[in-house]
DNA sequence: ACCGGGTGTCATCAA
DNA sequence: ACTTGATGACACCCG
């Protein structure tokens, strides 16, 4: 077993870095990478996931400090440290081919450790560690996160937020499990390793790249049948997953550690702060995107693994977000990321530096997991800690953005219950944004921040969109992908905008949110908003008209967060119930005018009615008079026996059924009406 | 300040 | 069992 040893022992230049990042919080995207100036780190970081990590209940690294090598931060002291030759790692990573594995888990560690705010290194390294492989999308080592114990004396154990407080016994646990599981699979021997290496070597063989890493996808994934959710159509979707992640991770973002090295060893210690991209990389970075050669890796990809690393271990092995209160108390360093990634795209107008952020976390993912071997796709954790960590924005925001009580799933704006986490994370924002006193306003800082930090980061969505959209099938005969390549403004349809974006602009919650949002932003609605922090990659108007099959398939497709998948189907269900209430209600209002109509048209036939029962009232009364007259004319002419006039008033006439007229006394008539009518009573 | 309309969302039920 | 649609109820915002 080789025992990880503190590259800072060597001389403790990036130990003297963290300490004036974690001060001054200043250029932490530079100074992060310039850890590079410091000695090479002493042993292949690689190493520490190989070893077989621990097994302890204490923190992962402490028996790593028992044997004399990685301890926890306060259990180390550079003096106990012998320096390593320089040049092994160099060496290494030379031999293997290896760009960023030892830089990106660095930087995780001090990212970690200048945002947590403590000296406890060893947990950054370590949550750095657990998340690189839980970066990786398999996130296997999750089952065994239950089985560590968590860590004692941890800062972060003192949660304050809801969902902190309901994870922070597991939160130190899981990345100890994570390495355990690493180090687990690193018992396959040396072939995973190697396919590891060989899986990632883009920068010297870019056009193997496809077929090794389907060859080692495969070869791993027969390894991992049992951790890793078999899709049937994952082996023959991944070469051209692969294909697509070549042409992003290719030879085009590859450079060799060496290569950085040397460049920065040109560069005088103490000039950390004023080294600039330009500085840093010689010639033309905006030519260095497009070129092959080694030093075509702009800065911002390092930042964004840093974030990356960072947010990735802030996560708890379940995919929940756990609390790190110091970390929210001490963004400073995620601020001046904020500015420099701005100031960054300043520089170089027409490179969207952010945009290849998922570059470096292939590399690295790749080389930290053995999981990624199938699993070239960035994957979203990645991207949410990105956007985590380099807006500035703690995981545990993001989180809150999902614990709006007025939504089911904990996804909705209620400034209510924000006084004490707004209060902590205003402490970094508001240097951005001024004051901000209402949840509303943390979502809206945190997409200001993800608009301002990440910028061009949405702006290119294509490079940011690592789901096998194109695997997705189904999906595509179903709709036309307007948003295949996720759109990350996810911009409905011009109808879907006007019912969605519009609509929801009215409230004036989300108004008053929206007053930190910029334009791009301003136009999204929540649930867009919420798919965009999450870095979910479909659009909501995907999601919400996605048939039921293609939904599932995609879930099961593509290695989604609980958070993200629980989000999306939120969205869905959202999104259709709003369609269904926009048509119960137009059905409605559809019922009500028709009801209208139909009493108008009621009202009218009444009249009409009534009119004409007036007239047929004056027709009975003029027929009735008629005969009336008849009548007395007739009596008048009628004569008795005696030749006297019949009075009317004691005889009447009666028509007999042959037709015969009968005078009959009234008397008769009476008497055989009540006859009849006693007869019916009887009856 | 109050009111009515519009909208989103949730809970619930039924198909 | 799950999905979806329908709908009442509620909260919120806007004019």
């Amino acid at each position: 077993m080789k025992y990880l040893k503190p590259w800072w022992s060597d001389g403790g230049g990036l130990l003297h870095l963290t300490v004036l990042l974690s001060l001054a919080g200043l250029r932490l995207d530079l100074d992060l990478d310039l850890y590079l100036l410091l000695p090479p780190p002493t042993l292949l970081w690689d190493e520490l996931l190989l070893a077989g990590g621990p097994t302890s209940s204490t923190y992962a690294l402490s028996p790593f400090a028992a044997s004399g090598g990685w301890g926890r931060a306060d259990q180390l002291h550079p003096k106990s440290r012998e320096p390593e030759p320089e040049g092994r790692l160099l060496r290494e990573v030379r031999a293997l081919g290896v760009p960023f594995i030892p830089r990106t888990r660095v930087d995780a560690w001090l990212v970690h450790s200048v945002a947590a705010g403590d000296a406890d290194g060893a947990h950054g390294l370590l949550g750095a560690t657990a998340s690189a492989a839980s970066a990786g999308g398999v996130g296997a080592g999750v089952e065994d996160s239950s089985q560590a114990a968590p860590g004692d004396g941890d800062p972060r154990a003192a949660a304050s937020s809801p969902v902190a407080a309901g994870e922070e016994e597991r939160a130190p646990a899981g990345p100890t499990a994570q390495v355990l599981d690493a180090g687990g699979r690193a018992n396959q021997g040396s072939e995973v390793l190697r396919e590891r290496h060989e899986a990632v070597d883009h920068s010297s063989q870019n056009e193997e790249n496809e077929q090794r890493v389907s060859s080692a996808q495969e070869r791993s994934q027969k390894n991992e049948e049992s951790k890793i959710a078999n899709n049937p159509d994952w082996e023959a979707e991944k070469p051209t997953e692969s294909s697509n992640e070549g042409a992003l991770n290719g030879t085009d973002t590859a450079f060799s550690l060496e290569d950085l090295f040397q460049m920065f060893s040109s560069q005088p210690e103490n000039s950390l702060e004023g080294i600039s991209l330009e500085d840093t990389f010689p010639g033309n970075i905006n030519d260095g995107v497009n070129s092959s050669i080694h030093y075509n890796v702009n800065f911002s990809q390092a930042i964004s693994q840093d974030v990356n690393l960072h947010e990735a271990m802030l996560r708890c092995p379940d995919n929940t977000f756990r609390r790190e209160p110091v970390a929210r108390t001490s963004q400073e360093p995620f601020l001046h990321l904020h500015s420099q990634n701005t100031n960054s795209e300043q520089n170089l107008p027409g490179t969207n530096l952010t945009g290849f952020f998922p570059l470096v976390g292939n590399q690295m993912r790749n080389l930290t997991s053995q999981d990624l071997l199938y699993d070239l796709d960035l994957n979203i954790f990645d991207e949410i800690n990105l956007m985590s960590l380099a807006t500035g924005f703690d995981p545990m925001e993001v989180a809150q953005l999902f614990e709006e009580p007025d939504s089911d799933s904990g996804l909705s704006l209620n400034s209510s219950h924000n006084s004490t986490s707004v209060t902590k994370s205003n402490s970094s924002h508001s240097v951005c944004e001024g004051a901000t006193g209402s949840n509303s306003d943390l979502e809206s800082l945190s997409h200001h921040d993800l608009e301002g930090a990440v910028g061009g980061y949405y702006a290119e969505p294509s490079k940011l969109c690592h789901m096998d959209h194109r695997s997705n099938s189904d999906f595509h005969g179903d709709l036309t992908f307007q948003h295949v390549f996720h759109n990350h403004t996810y911009h409905l349809q011009p109808s879907a905008v006007e019912s969605t974006s519009t609509s929801f602009s009215r409230h004036g919650k989300s108004q008053k949110s929206r007053r930190y949002l910029n334009d791009t932003d301003r136009n999204l609605s929540r649930d867009e908003r919420r798919a965009k922090a999450l870095h979910i990659p479909f659009s909501v108007d995907e999601i919400v008209r996605m048939p039921v099959d293609s939904f599932n398939n995609m879930l099961s497709r593509h290695y989604l967060t609980d958070l993200q998948v629980s989000l999306i189907r939120d969205i869905r269900r959202r999104g259709k119930n709003k369609v269904a209430a926009q048509n119960c209600r137009k059905r409605k209002l559809d019922i009500i005018l028709n009801l209208e109509d139909d009493v108008c048209n009621l009202q009218a036939k009444r009249e009409i009615l009534k009119r004409e029962r007036a007239r047929h009232n004056k027709a009975i009364n003029t027929m009735k008079q008629k005969l009336h007259e008849l009548y007395h004319d007739i009596f008048s002419m009628l004569r008795d026996d005696e030749g006297r006039p019949v009075n009317p008033n004691q005889y009447v006439l009666q028509c007999s059924q042959d037709g015969s007229v009968l005078i009959v006394p009234k008397e008769l008539v009476t008497s055989g009406h009540k006859k009849e009518n006693h007869k019916g009573k009887r009856k």
